[in-house]
RNA sequence: GGAGGGGUUCCCGAGUGGCCAAAGGGAACAGACUGUAAAUCUGUCGGCGUAAGCCUUCGGAGGUUCAAAUCCUCCCCCCUCCA
């Protein structure tokens, strides 16, 4: 099986956008479709994108990634410049030939790690003092080394450092963890001017659970002539209804013109929603760590592959997917796996989470250029509706 | 035949007078996981009850004691060594 074809390649497909070109095909709501251009190829939005931290997305090659119609991955500069170190990835042909995946590769800053590693992490205007979580060595990310270190990766997306602002965080440490974000930012672009390489460079909106904060953080951040802009700190411990409505208040102090991207987000509704507010890019560890987890998505909703129920199940994962999983093996089989703690069983839950994931946004991008996405939103709400 | 060791809740295994429905592990059952220190973590796990609590349970039978998985007697079974 070949990496999935659009049904709506013909005239949309033609177009090549140049190296950070970004190109609106449609709008259905405040929702879009547009194409973007890398170093490594041509990007279309919305799009989901499979999370390799260390250079590899867990548990599949990177064969398995284009069978199951991947467009773009990431990596992450914190845990790819402690092992096995930028420079060695550097003289490996950077990531891509390091990892042999020809296609676009966004890397994260580390200011994720700034967060969820906070019991190891000091943070000073100048930058962030890691300790290692792998040999307890000290480190410093300054947000100029981050871009330098992303340079070596030669990611096509490179994001600035930031901090991600924890949930429940007061408004006077927002304030000021807001104010370091904008200065990081822009440290991050005069280190590396827009247009001097084909790593494009994206800012990264802060201000925690204050949209007043949130609208400032946007305007300070889309002065810089950053190549696109994502908004950080969400699903970090808040209810979903208040993410999605504060990623809903943040999308219109957004440039309409430069791809917007949700970081670290989310369940296949947080998804619809954030693309219903008009956001372009997504990436969330859910569906591959929940494979590995044996919690699957399907069309009938979320499955617990663990369950007794299917211990004599002869039928599909799920009938409606076309992933080699699915076609291949039996619920009761990959019960059985999934119970054996057998190696195969991260494997092939993994393509199918991805394959379920990849697939709905082609629909989504589909149903945009159709102009039902409305509808198509409603179908998937009504099947994850607790 | 002789000497020694042992039989504990589904399994392994701790417990040697009360704080024991009985540690711990496994299995089983269920849940969580959102820019990955996660192939991880959490809960339940004799029965009834919302609960206090009550009932049944530590190879079997009987006994000592206010109180026994724990002490005594007999019996059944398993293992090791010596004949």
């Amino acid at each position: 099986m070949s990496m999935q074809q659009e049904p709506d390649s013909g005239s949309v497909a033609e177009q090549q956008p140049g190296i950070g070109e970004f190109t609106l095909q449609a709008r259905d709501g405040l929702a879009r479709a547009g194409v973007l251009g890398t170093a490594h190829g041509t990007i279309r939005t919305p799009v989901f994108m499979p999370v390799g931290t260390q250079g590899s997305v867990k548990a599949i090659s990177p064969q398995d990634l284009e069978e199951v119609g991947a467009q773009i991955i990431l990596g992450n500069t914190y845990h790819l410049y402690l092992r096995p170190g930028h420079d060695l990835v550097e003289s490996m042909g950077g990531l891509h030939g390091f990892a042999n995946w020809q296609h676009p590769i966004l890397t994260d800053s580390g200011g994720f790690q700034v967060y969820s590693l906070s019991a190891l992490r000091r943070i000073t205007s100048e930058g962030v003092e890691f300790q290692s979580h792998i040999d307890g060595s000290k480190h410093f990310f300054a947000p100029e080394k981050v871009v330098r270190i992303q340079r070596s990766l030669n990611s096509d997306i490179m994001m600035v450092l930031d901090e991600c602002v924890p949930y429940g965080a007061d408004r006077p440490y927002t304030v000021q963890s807001l104010a370091l974000t904008t200065e990081w930012a822009k440290r991050s672009r005069n280190h590396y001017p827009k247009g001097s390489g084909d790593n494009l460079l994206f800012g990264i909106v802060q201000g925690g659970f204050f949209m007043d904060l949130r609208k400032q953080s946007a305007e300070e951040i889309t002065e810089i002539p950053f190549d696109g802009f994502a908004l950080g700190g969400f699903s970090v411990g808040e209810k979903p209804e208040m993410m999605h409505e504060f990623v809903h208040g943040c999308t219109p102090f957004l440039p309409d013109d430069k791809p917007r991207y949700l970081m670290g987000v989310g369940t296949p509704i947080d998804i619809l929603e954030g693309v219903a507010a008009g956001l372009d890019m997504f990436d969330c560890v859910l569906p591959t760590r929940n494979a590995r987890n044996g919690t699957l998505y399907t069309s009938q909703g979320k499955v617990n592959i663990k369950r007794a129920e299917y211990k004599r199940d002869p039928s599909p994962l799920d009938p409606e997917c076309d992933c080699y999983t699915c076609r291949t093996f039996s619920k009761a089989y990959l019960r059985h796996l999934y119970v054996a703690k057998e190696l195969l069983s991260y494997r092939l839950n993994t393509i199918h989470n991805l394959a379920f994931y990849l697939r709905m946004m082609r629909e989504i991008r589909q149903s945009i250029l159709a102009g039902n996405f409305e509808l198509l939103k409603a179908r998937y709400q009504a099947q994850f509706s607790a």
